[in-house]
DNA sequence: CTTGACCTTCCAGTTGCTGGAAGCCTTACG
DNA sequence: CGTAAGGCTTCCAGCAACTGGAAGGTCAAG
């Protein structure tokens, strides 16, 4: 199978497969005209890249996944710790998203948003306004550069 | 000031101030010896920059935001408007996160965790296992490309 | 026989920094 | 006065995880 047709069963972009290969995910065959052959193990294995990437896993964590899907020794308890740390990592997530939430918010209600210069938004993010101490105080001195 | 003072007062890494500086967003004076020299008010367009970034906005649209800030003219509809953009990009980014939460308790819940080599996590990613359908499955062919 | 859809490789760019090397400048200590 | 430590400068490279595009080979239909 070409690689359009994997990537339609996949779900993943033909330059993402590709792309997968490059790093050592994926080895296709070819086919006489240099094409990469796709078998329908390959297409699973795809399925299994676009799935558990969704799910928040690195592509590091994704090679881990295939390797101990591939290991019939392997123990179920590594898959779980692996998805349980994903787990604490998504809830985390989540508690800094509704922390930044609240603030936007505040700032959002607090604008009155009309053709007037004055606007509190810009002031807080000067850090002139007076704000009251929200959750994202403690945040503040945090790196940004976190991502 | 130095960039080390304007670090600490900023709460930027003095890498980040630099990389700032050559993306456009800032132009400090420099001192007889070659020295980067930032003002009072450079350090108020870092802690302007460190806050705007950390609650979320883009480096561009700090960019937008600082121009704002600095014209007299502007209308505070303008910066509302974008923060309930940023406002909406969050709470569709919770809502994510959330889904995606409960597929990996889901998983975890349903995974002995011992020594079997049996997995129902590996079973789900790898697509075997009979799942109910979870809110996931309407994303599950979303591309994971879009970080 | 040509058109258009695929496929190939390779190179460059994205975002927002971060690390490191090589080399000045400044300050404190002995 | 020498020197060692620390801060500052520049530039180059790299991270993740792709994505876009150029230049060109291949294939099936009309």
């Amino acid at each position: 199978m070409n690689i359009g047709d994997a990537s339609d069963r996949s779900g993943l972009p033909a330059k993402t497969i590709r792309y997968y290969e490059d790093i050592g995910l994926l080895k296709p065959g070819r086919a006489e005209n240099g094409y990469r052959d796709y078998s329908s193990s390959d297409v699973h294995r795809l399925k299994f890249l676009q799935r558990s990437r969704s799910l928040g896993f690195s592509v590091e964590e994704c090679r881990q996944l295939l390797s101990l899907y591939g290991d019939t020794a392997r123990e179920s308890a590594d898959v779980k710790a692996m998805a349980e740390v994903k787990l604490g990592e998504v809830d985390r997530k989540i508690a800094e998203l509704i922390e930044l939430r609240g603030v936007l918010q505040h700032l959002v209600h607090n604008c009155h948003g009309d053709a007037r210069p004055d606007c509190p938004i810009l002031d807080d993010l000067s850090g002139k306004a007076p704000r009251d101490p929200s959750p994202a105080e403690a945040a503040e001195h945090s790196s940004p550069s976190k991502h």
